[in-house]
DNA sequence: GCAAAAGTGTTTTAGCTACACCCATGT
DNA sequence: ACATGGGTGTAGCTAAAACACTTTTGC
């Protein structure tokens, strides 16, 4: 059979972000309110339309920099898939859109939004509370991004990049704690994630905040994977994309 | 700033499949030969475009019922990644790809081709020797599924979807044995497979295939996740999208 | 000194590695 | 009988879990 012509369909592609960070001990997410229709003024993931000549990722990078005020930090930035429900978007042409995981380290100011749409942090527990819900399949974007993320601490470093450059053990324990929901071993994590290849690097800092010993600062290593990987006591039915 | 329409750009989507499969005790990949323009008669992974009011899955799906004989099979397949390059391919619109690994059992028939183009099964490691290599982004395509491929055999039970219905031990460990290209010990592997919480199911059958002792026979597990997982020797920089 | 947080040691247990060994079938 | 592949047992090692303990700071 020859393809032809009619038998394609011309999309519009656009990126969606779940751009992630810790704040006050809360897995927190970053929401704008939609200016325009569809879905006008309810909570959707910030995202943007491709444009002539860039990638996805360019497009991903283009919104993540218009929404926070991340420059050149340590950022994790990876896809997570493609949602393509006819559909999942009234708009014509029909629109595809690109999700993405974003890591962020807990920013200093809340947000800095330069459009018109107001942004903000909402704790991931929050999301189902608000009125409406999330726009679009956003819901399902969260939930494939957030299953991504919960499963990527296992097997790499990616930990890091919720942290500041520098970081204490007890900072990068909180990430596993507060991502996964459940309670590490203190003495048991430290040990690990000190021994572990290239995981975390020593500064030869410490950190002197508030009471109690100070603890050693480090920054995030070269390496990529975990190895031996970090284990949540359950297991978890958590492997996206199969 | 608001979105203006020139901003956007209408692309045309298509579904790429990367489908591996273990004939001869070697990993094999689906090839077509193009019988059009760009790259005609130059080698491809099998795909087609994105039809009105389907999912790219259900494209996805498609081409791979037209190039496989495989019909209600326990196939795996899962998407790897969007490509999304402005230059990875000449035509207009600008044609964005998705990719998915696609697992299948080894086929009786070699390929049953209803199309023009020539299909064919070509071991995984000939393929950097095809003349003029792969057409468009294909060869990186095909490099992240096979890690995708690779990792995903350590943390999650796909491995049982190399196999028939009905497989032995032996043969659930040349997959691995295949696909990660080490050896595996034998009466370790067997003893981690059949300890593991409903990976494989004895049906009670033997196999009696030639000289030795025969079989038991196995039918794949509901587990999705490999708990604890199977891991390679050494550590392999293999995980893909990050 | 006391509370609080960081970091180290120790015991127990689970899992993996590397084999040796036995079992069931075809020739 | 013996070759061939399937399956089990076992000793030694490695790593993880649980928890006691020491160290360094602020008050």
């Amino acid at each position: 059979m020859v393809t032809r012509l009619r038998d394609r369909e011309v999309v519009t592609l656009t990126a969606d972000l779940v751009i992630l960070t810790i704040r006050e001990g809360e897995l927190c997410l970053l929401l704008v309110e939609r200016a325009n229709e569809p879905f006008k003024s309810r909570s959707a993931l910030p995202g943007g339309f491709l444009r002539a000549g860039e990638t996805i990722e360019e497009t991903a990078l283009r919104e993540l920099a218009e929404e926070t005020s991340l420059d050149g930090l340590p950022l994790h930035l990876e896809q997570v898939g493609l949602y393509s429900a006819p559909d999942r978007d009234p708009r014509e042409p029909r629109v595809v859109t690109c999700s993405f995981l974003a890591i962020a380290p807990n920013l200093p100011v809340p947000v800095a939004g330069s459009d018109a749409h107001a942004a903000r942090w909402v704790p991931v527990r929050d999301v189902d509370r608000l009125t409406g819900g999330l726009a679009f399949d956003h819901a399902a974007i969260l939930a494939d991004a957030l299953a991504r993320a919960r499963t990527k601490l296992q097997y790499t470093t990616i930990a890091t990049a919720f942290c500041a450059p520098e970081f204490t053990i007890s900072e990068l324990r909180e990430v596993y704690e507060v991502v996964w929901g459940v309670e590490v071993d203190r003495p048991n994590f430290h040990r690990k994630v000190t021994d572990a290849d290239d995981f975390v690097v020593p500064t030869g800092k410490k950190s002197s905040k508030g009471t109690g010993r100070p603890a050693l600062l480090y920054r995030a290593g070269t390496a990529r994977v975990l190895h031996p990987p970090m284990v949540l006591p359950a297991a978890p039915e958590s492997v996206v994309d199969g």
